[in-house]
DNA sequence: CAGATTCCATACGCTATCGTATGGTCTAGC
DNA sequence: GCTAGACCATACGATAGCGTATGGAATCTG
């Protein structure tokens, strides 16, 4: 999925991969629709609860930002998932799982940022400025997988794009323990 | 394309959508692969040359970098066209294209940055982040259709949006008509 | 008008993939 | 050891989409 996207998501290739036939996958599951709704759910949760259950740890608002965009650039399993799963928005069975997800982690964004004390409406733009960013990151990275900041330059290069990313926070709040 | 991705450039729809047969198809195409490969070399000349000759005629380097950027997030259909495109990356009639296309890009804009008066390295890097602000800006909207910064938000969204990316311009240099 | 060329329609074969039908094997509990 | 249920394999039918074969119509050229 992560690579072909729903297409290349094939029963019979599916279960040869897993040493396996048909016959036993039609036994677990009723449908390929079944299958791809049911692995929808579970990237839902792991893409939802997981990530921000663990960010909630965090009680500095300013920590906990940096925390989120360093967590959000370094799984890329997870960014490539989406892009993969942004390509099928229009699918019935994708577009309402992306969109819940979506929304779910621009509204949390939204908050960290209204927390880090960015007026409200800015910190909805901003939000939305960080999403497009985590999307273009990893899509991107596909169109040029050879990119210098994706490899040797990948430090420097997030370094600045944080940077952008935190340009709208009061000054006086960003990195509050002096590094 | 733009809007099912490879998938659903099929040739009997297509035929019936122009009113007319497969029969006429295969005597204008060898193949489907044809179809793609011209389409696909139609959209680079329409993406590289056109919009890059109209900014030459541009003088000054950060009016012009303000029109590429109106001209980028303006122009609906050719960014929902990047990533429809996008989420074919692997393929390999699509992939040496794009590829060719984005790297054209964030060359002239690294470009259009440092006659800004942007260090280099700098410029790359923020060109880098504009490209993916691009690929993002469209991709969230084809997740989210209804947000608010893609409706009624949008002008002021854009502006913010604008804002961030120019960040790095010399603050002499920024907007040097005054407006 | 005759023939050639261009363009299009219909009918067919081929393959991939979905889903089903049917039977086989293995383990648990009696 | 026997039966039931869980799990898997093989073989089949159905459909969608690609590409081809073949003939027809329309236009151009001499």
């Amino acid at each position: 999925m992560r690579e072909g996207g729903l297409a290349a998501v094939v029963v019979e290739t599916l279960a040869e991969r897993l040493g396996t036939t048909k016959g036993s996958f039609y036994w677990h599951f009723k449908d390929r629709d079944e299958l791809v709704v049911t692995g929808l759910e579970l990237w839902e949760q792991e893409m939802t609860e997981a990530v921000i259950a663990r960010l909630e740890t965090v009680g500095d608002p300013v920590v906990r930002l940096r925390q989120l965009f360093d967590l959000m650039f370094a799984d890329q399993p997870g960014g490539f998932m989406t892009t993969a799963l942004l390509s099928h928005a229009q699918d019935p069975r994708v577009g309402p799982v992306l969109q819940r997800v979506t929304r779910r982690r621009l509204t949390y964004l939204t908050g960290a940022l209204v927390e880090c004390g960015v007026p409200p409406d800015r910190a909805h733009h901003h939000a939305v400025v960080a999403a497009t960013a985590y999307l273009g990151y990893f899509g991107l990275q596909r169109q040029l997988p050879d990119e210098a900041v994706f490899g040797a330059e990948a430090k420097p290069y997030l370094r600045h794009l944080l940077h952008v990313l935190e340009a709208e926070l009061p000054a006086a709040r960003v990195r509050p323990s002096g590094a």
